[in-house]
DNA sequence: ACCTGAACACCGTTCAAGT
DNA sequence: ACCTGAACACCGTTCAAGT
């Protein structure tokens, strides 16, 4: 057979995304590989170490977008990318809920982010803060929008939203609508990122006005 | 011993306060509670309903703001509640990941949200959308940023960081010391915020600017 | 040396029996 | 009617035995 341990993660995260986080358990990821479910631990001491490992492997799918082009655009792609990335493999992002992955693959997204912050023209520690609030924006919509709602999820939930007590929650059921289509999809992504990257400029701007 | 629903849901958020997602189980909560543990399914069907339960009830901890001053400042103290609360019951956040909570507790700091939006200007989609970032802001801050950082959680980080390959990873390990420091704390949470805010504030502007 | 079945101490939940 | 112990079908991991 000649497992490696990258195999192993590699057959981890698949039925991570087939089938999602629960149905990931040691013994049955042994039996898709055809090993004994102890065998698994001549490989990782843990659990967790090899949750760790596919986190991992999905990071290494992140490419990073060439360093030429004004620092905006450079960073939307990255963090789309990142997003994408993390679409393809849901569950992905629980994995590094509460423990950071401080892994070679998982920091080249973090490289990169910091390279186009610092060469835009933030301080150290304001591209350390930057590159945290971009992480948690797409690991924290990852891990709280579905994929993409079904035609059928959309009319569950506007029903639900107009059982709501109107008196107390006016405007939830004013914009339920445009609330339950707010709720997952890479459009709603990108009208949030680019908030954030508006948000940026302007502070890129007021920074510069003074320098001058 | 004459129990309701919500004293069940109050002691599964404070177990799970204090000992964190994994040590609430059905066993465990109804030991604690001094009932045997099917005694729970006289009260909730699965033990997701009543993770939904405890969930509500740290939502209904938020208190909304007076609806007066600018929208900037009020829609700053409503998430930085928000976000307190979230801080108050670590693991709440997770008892929200993947599925939405519609009940009316849960809810209320989304009407609150929504009815600032809409009167600085915003439209109902704008708002939705606007919304939805705030939460994932605020959510996903809680569910990956620790509550804080030990003087041994930074030594350890920073030691990893220096052992990292400073030749594939230059900019992680330049902007290491003020990446740990970015990694958790109110401060980290409020420069996020105040960034989207300008965006915010940005875009509101400018869509002034055309109407006029 | 490498692999793994049995066993241990847990889960959520069903079912049937207790009061 | 309300409560609950036993049982079922699972977990992750330890341990000892197999090759």
């Amino acid at each position: 057979m000649e497992l490696s341990r990258a195999q192993i993660a590699d057959a981890a995260l698949a039925l991570l995304d087939r089938e999602g986080v629960d149905a990931l358990t040691m013994r049955r990821l042994a039996s898709e590989l055809g090993i004994g479910t102890m065998t698994l631990y001549g490989y990782f001491r843990t659990k967790d170490e090899l949750l760790d490992a596919a986190a991992d492997r999905a990071a290494e799918e992140i490419s990073i977008p060439p360093m030429r082009g004004p620092w905006r655009r450079r960073l939307r792609t990255l963090i789309l990318e990142v997003h994408r990335v993390l679409r393809r493999h849901p569950g992905g992002s629980q994995l590094r809920a509460q423990r950071p992955l401080l892994s070679p693959g998982a920091l080249r997204s973090t490289n990169a982010g910091l390279e186009i912050l610092l060469g835009a023209g933030f301080s150290r520690a304001e591209a350390a803060h930057t590159w945290r609030l971009l992480f948690t924006y797409a690991f924290g919509f990852s891990i709280f929008s579905p994929d993409q709602l079904t035609d059928e999820d959309r009319s569950d939930l506007l029903a639900r939203a107009r059982a709501l007590p109107a008196d107390e929650l006016p405007r939830v059921v004013e914009v339920a609508p445009e609330a339950v289509e707010a709720m997952a999809g890479e459009d709603t992504f990108l009208r949030g990122l680019d908030v954030i990257l508006d948000g940026l400029e302007h502070r890129l701007e007021r920074k510069r006005g003074r320098q001058r």
